[in-house]
DNA sequence: TGTATTCTTGATGTATACAAGAAATCGCGT
DNA sequence: ACGCGATTTCTTGTATACATCAAGAATACA
């Protein structure tokens, strides 16, 4: 290979997985590869990533993939390393229900003030018509896997509603960020107990409890909205448990330690 | 007089105890330089900010700056523009209100947190140790300049040890996060009323409820020690009022835009 | 045989050259 | 004069070479 001046005569890239607006740079492309890598265990939680092994494994140069290192950091599935460089982080249960925690209390949040701002009218009624479309869901006995894909779609949506009734985009933000971490995500424990007999139950009681916040904030109830919120998010905290002891399969479930180190 | 605190995202540190203009690397110095011209409004709100301008200015490659400019993202003092580059952000006096009630909500989590499980005895001795020493920062009548300072490292000292009492490395980082944001940071506004007359009433007060905070988390009584919190934080909301419609000079205030767009 | 020193190795941090795309400018035609 | 298009310039994304530092291995010496 001749490096003089006609450095890159391989710009084409082979994966044409490019569907339209198929500009993602590089640094997207590895940023998603790399996030789904860890979450599916392919990098040992705790394991130095080294940029070199990255770049054989992705075949992109080192400058997107510092940068995507740099993004998963912030995104809180790394953690930097005193000497530079990352590894893959490991949670603890109790990290995993902090984070459960955190997300209620922002959620809290954001429906107090939906509640005392007052929500825009067009937003309380996507809300209300998601609701309407999860009680649709849930409205039969036996829930199948795409009635559950359907309703993590639908409570996803609600949550991010939520957020956006509030009308703060740097609360908004930083809700974001919490979902972003492994098992925050308001579904991110539905898939984990699908199978339970108990799953629609749960997610009935769920269901009521995105009804009475909606309740609350359209009456301006701002405390109740409040608290509504953060007890619905005890029910993750509920699945967290049941997912861990009994073994349930949940993608980047091996990124959790049980026995704190 | 930077009261901004920044205890946030410093990477790498390398291994010495850094003498200043020792090992840091380029990257740490262009992203602290970046921060300071920021707040200090040599770059204008809004502005776009090309790489090779900086270049200039620091005498640094593109490469440490760009990881620079990624990480005052992420703090949130830039903001991306859609076709790549970044912009300096701009906030609404809404923003910081919202910024400075959502550092409330997660201090009062961490103080009910700290309550419930009950803090180390380590860290609450420290802490009723610095609230002992503020208390004798305040015994005087007039608090000069050095006073002043001094009450802004122990106000930051207090609260930071709130957040390591909760004991959660996850919600310890977040509130880190938040407190990163322009006047966010509990100590943010304290300068700012300095020169008011009432300025030490509103810092007894604050101390007041610095103590009641602590009374509570000793008792475990949780949901008092979170209201405290919650409270604690409205000085702070006060004394944006203030700052904004006196004008008082403070560092980074031309990031504010008064009229929300 | 243990320890310390040095060398080697490999990692990350930095600088820079090249490519692609967007924005601005200039020129031309109507 | 004005609109539209082409060119030019500027900016970012990417690749890669080089520098620097940390850790580990090997060796020499006590």
């Amino acid at each position: 290979m001749e490096i003089t001046t006609s450095a890159n005569t391989l710009r084409e890239e082979p994966s044409s997985a490019n569907v339209p607006g198929g500009t993602e740079t590089a640094q997207v492309r590895a940023q998603l590869r790399l996030r789904e890598m860890i979450l599916a265990g392919e990098l040992p939680g705790g394991a130095r990533i080294a940029e070199l092994a990255i770049v054989e494994k992705l075949g992109v140069s080192r400058t997107p993939i510092r940068a995507a290192l740099m993004r998963l950091e912030q995104e809180g599935l790394l953690e930097a390393l005193p000497n530079g460089g990352y590894a893959v982080r490991i949670f603890s249960e109790r990290d995993v229900s902090e984070a459960i925690e955190l997300r209620g209390t922002l959620e809290g949040l954001c429906a107090r003030l939906a509640a005392e701002r007052g929500a825009p009218a067009v937003v309380l009624g996507e809300a209300q018509e998601c609701l309407r479309a999860i009680d649709a869901v849930l409205a039969v006995d036996a829930l199948d896997d795409d009635a559950f894909s359907r309703y993590v779609a639908l409570n996803a949506r609600f949550h991010s509603l939520l957020a956006e009734m509030a009308g703060s985009s740097v609360i908004g933000k930083e809700l974001e960020r919490v979902c972003g971490l492994p098992f925050a995500s308001p579904s991110g424990f539905v898939v984990a107990q699908a199978d339970s007999p108990r799953a629609r139950d749960l997610l009935m009681i769920a269901q009521d409890q995105h009804w009475q916040v909606l309740d609350a904030i359209e009456h301006r109830e701002g405390s109740r909205a409040e608290s509504l919120m953060r007890e619905h998010s005890r029910i993750a905290q509920r699945n967290l448990k049941g997912a861990l002891h009994g073994n349930q399969p949940m993608p980047g479930v091996r990124l959790i330690r049980k026995r704190n180190a």
